[in-house]
DNA sequence: TTATATCGTTGGTCGTGCCAACGATTATGG
DNA sequence: CCATAATCGTTGGCACGACCAACGATATAA
């Protein structure tokens, strides 16, 4: 959202302030994903490849939490720009099984550095102390 | 996002703490909007009409952060609905007066008793302190 | 008066997140 | 052993919030 005159009614309300404080944190992601050509699911694949080794993309699905359908599409992103291959199973002609390139893992490298400088810029308006609350509360809101 | 086994890469990251809270409360705030038939931009709209009067859909646009396209859709959905109506302005004939109708004060105050009700399931795993900190520093990180 | 600005509107695009259904394959239970 | 059920990858769709370009009509400025 551009900017907006903030409207008495929902001025101050958690859910109001929290798609706020989202959106402006995942512009900021966006932003560096963006300057690296992927975006959020290109991410969250490639790293759930790198944390639990080959796997199905069904599998992939359930550990990133994305749609088996869209794990499709993310992976034919991926394939193409060589961060990842894609094989049939042997085992399991129904699966195929995904793994991480070189490539990919050093795409995944740069992104962790990307992320890490995201966070901070994210929480620039915090003090440490803030910071530590924030992230516990939220975390347990979640 | 139906449910994920964290990884290790994004977990307990501010980013992504935001998304997954926002997550969740928009789901929360969706469901009781869709129980009465309008989604956020309705609410929106709706908002900015009792709180500024009857204004034009450029004013509409800007007062709450909504893309005038956006905005014409939304009116197109509220003049069904006859929550709003829309005229056009006889001394600015590029622009048309929008008005919120009774049902659509009626409307809006139903949808502020859900609204408040969300913020306290939204809430519901923090103490008062907590729910004042994490409003302070929501607000700080906008 | 000519140029510039604004308005409503149409018709896109993107990212994230869903869901239904299909053919192919594998597993299960009578 | 065979029928039924479950799972897999894939296609094609939808919703929602957000954004952008361009149009004709109208109004304001130089």
């Amino acid at each position: 959202m551009k900017d907006m005159a903030s409207l008495k009614r929902v001025d101050g309300l958690p859910t109001w302030l929290l798609s706020r404080a989202n959106a402006r944190a995942q512009a900021i992601l966006h932003d560096a994903f963006g300057r690296a050509g992927v975006r959020g699911y290109h991410f969250r694949v490639l790293a759930a490849l790198e944390e639990f080794g080959p796997v199905s993309q069904a599998n992939l699905g359930r550990r990133t939490g994305i749609d088996r359908s869209d794990i499709v599409a993310t992976l034919n992103d991926l394939v193409v720009k060589d961060l990842v291959s894609r094989a049939p199973d042997s085992n399991d002609r129904r699966q195929n099984v995904v793994t991480i390139t070189r490539p990919g893992e050093e795409m995944l490298r740069r992104l962790d550095v990307a992320l890490t400088e995201v966070q901070d810029v994210v929480l620039e308006p915090l003090n440490d102390r803030e910071r530590a609350t924030l992230i516990r509360l939220l975390a347990k809101l979640g």
